[in-house]
DNA sequence: TCCATTTGTCAACGATTGTTGACTTTTTAG
DNA sequence: CTAAAAAGTCAACAATCGTTGACAAATGGA
């Protein structure tokens, strides 16, 4: 009966709530300190509940974690890619995930944590291989898609890894204008250059 | 007394070797596990000795992993660096630091911690500062070598992230070759190219 | 050989972790 | 209003962690 709240959105009911501050409070820790470093513990001290009713709500840690590792990239539809300006598209786009208005941990979370699990890292490749390479494809000989989003995950990762998460001083110095301009170009060569492989 | 062993190199006294043994397996699970994946019963374990040993030839787990996170990348003096090639110099070398026959486990070390780990992360950037930094100093405008070192390591660092921890597949299967050609010329760009800030 | 130093073993500590079950309070439906 | 279901609280479990101290074995110099 609870199954029916999903398709029938109309009760918000009280529990929706709580699972939703829980699920909140989870994407925070995780995206901050990685799954190992977020206690179940802290995301109920951080979400005002009781540690058992994390557990009430999402079976486990590792269930509240596939939860929590929700990524939604919303790259541009395949016919609207314009083939010149895809490495300029793509790095506005990367900027927005991690920094626009309406930007979410989801990335955040991935990466912190796919260096130490593997259920993280298996999630990463799934984006790129869901997510990044179809778009890629869209510009470029679907042959070697693989190859040239490899290479465009290959920067984004980095730059994201330097900016966000290591925080090396002269890479989050780096203004949008000055991204666009040095990494653009590179991301136009990945995606859609004319070198052979 | 046993500070004197470190400046009389004549006794290697059965100590120094099983401290070898600690820290190469220390080393070893590090790079693969990451600070809070690898425990000291299982570098003890890897070691053939008791967990005890760890501790008490390293002080904690804290200051094996500081021993173990030690990375000298031996990079090319400044005197020999060509500014023309330094994106091939460059990719080149890493390519020994990472798959070369006298690659260390270094670099794995840092990287796999650095998302979850402070000391890590800070080790990290360390390196980028007193090791990556001076060279791109070497054959760019020095006001603007921090940024230029910036943007080198974001793209070598998530070329790292893909090929060997997070081992996406179409990343893996680049050769060496493939590498050279199409990273190097990024990296060249990004060191020595002449487009403004 | 004898003794002091080093090297190694063993068991246990306190802390933290994910997880569970019994219980109480609150909400909801008839 | 009343009874059932949901939501929340509390204490505790087993496991793992880093770390410690007491004790035994081995080593090496006199």
């Amino acid at each position: 009966m609870n199954f029916m709240t999903e398709n029938q959105p109309k009760k918000p009911s009280k529990s929706d709530r709580t699972r939703a501050q829980i699920l909140e409070a989870a994407r925070l820790l995780f995206a901050e300190h990685g799954y190992d470093g977020a206690s179940i513990r802290d995301v109920a001290a951080h979400a005002s509940i009781d540690p058992a009713m994390v557990i009430r709500y999402f079976r486990s840690k590792d269930e509240l974690f596939a939860r929590a590792a929700v990524v939604d990239l919303q790259l541009p539809a395949l016919r609207v890619i314009d083939r010149n300006t895809i490495g300029e598209t793509l790095i506005r786009r990367f900027l927005e995930i991690w920094e626009g208005p309406a930007s979410g941990p989801g990335m955040a979370i991935l990466l912190r944590s796919a260096t130490s699990n593997e259920f993280a890292a298996e999630k990463l490749r799934d984006v790129f291989a869901n997510q990044v390479r179809p778009v890629v494809a869209a510009v470029a000989d679907p042959a070697d898609a693989g190859r040239r989003a490899g290479l465009v995950s290959s920067q984004l990762l980095g730059l994201a890894m330097c900016r966000y998460l290591l925080r090396l001083p002269p890479v989050v110095a780096l203004s949008h204008d000055e991204i666009i301009r040095t990494v653009g170009p590179t991301l136009q060569r990945y995606a859609a250059g004319e070198d052979a492989p």
